[in-house]
DNA sequence: TTTTTTCAGAAGCAAAAGTTATGATAACTG
DNA sequence: CAGTTATCATAACTTTTGCTTCTGAAAAAA
């Protein structure tokens, strides 16, 4: 039997209210304070809503918590087990706000973004990527060699949050575009081609040669890129599509299929009987842009957009400066 | 500006109420179930109680969860971190709940036990441990060897919840003891003793010998247990107080310093220059009796004292049943 | 378009947290 | 060993707030 004086509170069975956070930062504050009156006032209520608020808790755990044989504040083990997770919990869910509020500012984060293959050989890719990562560490980046076209859906879609991409292309009106680099076009061509020789070469000179560019609808890319430049020499070339990208290009045009036009940046890609040779045409050039929704929630994300607008501000400023020499 | 209506509950700002469990509860409801009026189904309450919970949520953590560009439920970057995080902290308090039940119900929890260290060599003590700790694995168990006054302080004042000591000993009130174990004493000599050599000794041949025993007050362990089996053998022993332990008496006797009776479950430390010799006096015996609070609150503990009375309850049936025969 | 679905707002109710006042008793203290 | 103090529990009451029902507005679907 229980003691004499029937204790309602105590003894009579408790409202069932549900587990909360309240309940544990309660039972630290008394635990730690070993004292109902002085956890009372750290928490800024009165002591008696202490006292039932650990009741409650007690309630819900099914246990008691406290010893209550002496006037003193006295932890059982199931209590003391408690405590233990409590503070845990507790913290956790502190981290969390305080995560989610990183998250809010921008500062924390994860970007999946898409690239041309041909992107990565400029190493602005690397540059760009790099001094975001410093200014921004808690972002993650994941990255992914992905086709122009399949980067535009799958940014309209939501599935990645940003592309690197060579224009043309059909860019959907709720996607944008910034231009981060613009570099020479140069030609590649077997080093056995009787212009392979030359410090410069006249893209008109080229036109019985056959230009091989990646396999891709006319208006798009590289194949959009040749097209044009030619048409602009004053000639219409002859085309092979066959090209996957620039490393099976390069080892078509090494065992003599043709030539083509690539980036300056593709003389990273030093294959054995490939020769690239400028162009005098300096004016004849190809970009690399980067594509993302205009409409972007996510803080790091936008973060990421205007460090790109940031950099290539720069870069352009730069470059005029020292007179866009652009080799 | 916002759109023509006001929306107090939306725009108007929120009563700051704290970050409690509920919130994350119903966010995670809200989120797989991707539709307010299931979630709040699955939750037991109507639709704009839901409503206003997930808006509180928005306040306490200051940035929106939801995009309520469109009328459905899309998160946004910081309620996509968030519910990712929600899920971990309420399945900890889910934990840490069931955890603290299992604590109750004496299956979790921290044991420490304190033992002599001639406790150890019988094997009963590994015996009584590991077969605890087969029936209940999720019982930490933390072992200290200490002397026996030491032990009885410490498991009076709940540093240490349990001992195996060797009585007798004074046993404070409130502590009970259960012995476990009941050993025939038998004699170390050295080798080179006119004794050594025979299959039994009577106890009185030995009463010009120097007894060797730990060094203890008189009514306590086995200095008591040797002037009492000496006194009834009829002689008062001369003693010899400085051993400190079984292991260092052994080494004291090795080299000729005197004899000793010591537990018969000593026999396993061979060291070189001791013999061991059974008493024909076969009544004269030790115990190992274990010490614990007589009010045990720690329902592991509890669990750790029935173990220990059921087995010793066991093997003591079995002794009776084999004819008592101890060796 | 019309209808349906779905989320938000207003007002009120009811439960639970919290308050003040007080009681009971363990723990000091002279 | 009283007498006092400290400390926790209880009762009764107030306030807060979570939740309800009813209703509105706007997007999505038909």
């Amino acid at each position: 039997m229980i003691t004499g004086a029937v204790r309602t509170m105590a003894s009579g069975r408790q409202r069932a209210t549900n587990f909360e956070l309240r309940h544990l930062r309660y039972f630290v504050a008394l635990v730690e304070e070993r004292n109902f009156e002085r956890a009372a006032l750290r928490l800024g209520i009165a002591q008696p809503g202490l006292s039932q608020q650990i009741f409650s808790l007690e309630a819900i755990v099914g246990l008691p918590l406290l010893d209550r044989s002496k006037r003193s504040v006295n932890l059982t083990p199931t209590g003391q087990a408690l405590y233990e997770d409590a503070t845990k919990i507790i913290a956790q869910a502190d981290a969390t706000l305080s995560l989610i509020r990183r998250v809010g500012r921008g500062e924390k984060g994860r970007i999946t973004v898409g690239y041309v293959a041909s992107a990565s050989y400029s190493g602005i890719l690397t540059e760009m990527l790099g001094s975001f990562r410093r200014s921004l560490p808690d972002i993650e980046l994941q990255l992914f060699e992905m086709e122009m076209r399949q980067q535009l859906q799958r940014i309209k879609d939501g599935d990645i949050d940003f592309g690197y991409i060579r224009p043309p292309a059909p860019i959907p009106s709720d996607l944008e575009t910034t231009t981060v680099l613009k570099e020479p076009l140069v030609v590649a061509m077997p080093a056995g081609h009787p212009l392979a020789s030359r410090t410069a070469i006249k893209l008109l000179d080229l036109r019985d040669d056959v230009f091989i560019t990646p396999r891709q609808p006319p208006d798009v890319g590289f194949h959009a890129n040749t097209l044009s430049a030619c048409g602009e020499a004053g000639f219409k070339p002859k085309l092979d599509l066959n090209g996957r990208d620039f490393t099976t290009i390069a080892s078509m045009i090494a065992v003599g299929l043709g030539i083509a036009l690539v980036p300056h940046s593709m003389n990273c890609f030093g294959l054995p009987g490939v020769r690239y040779v400028p162009l005098v045409d300096n004016e004849i050039t190809t970009d690399l842009a980067v594509v993302y929704r205009k409409k972007e929630a996510s803080p790091a994300v936008r973060a990421f957009i205007t460090h790109h607008r940031d950099l290539s501000g720069q870069r352009r400023t730069k470059n005029r400066m020292h007179g866009k020499s652009l080799t």
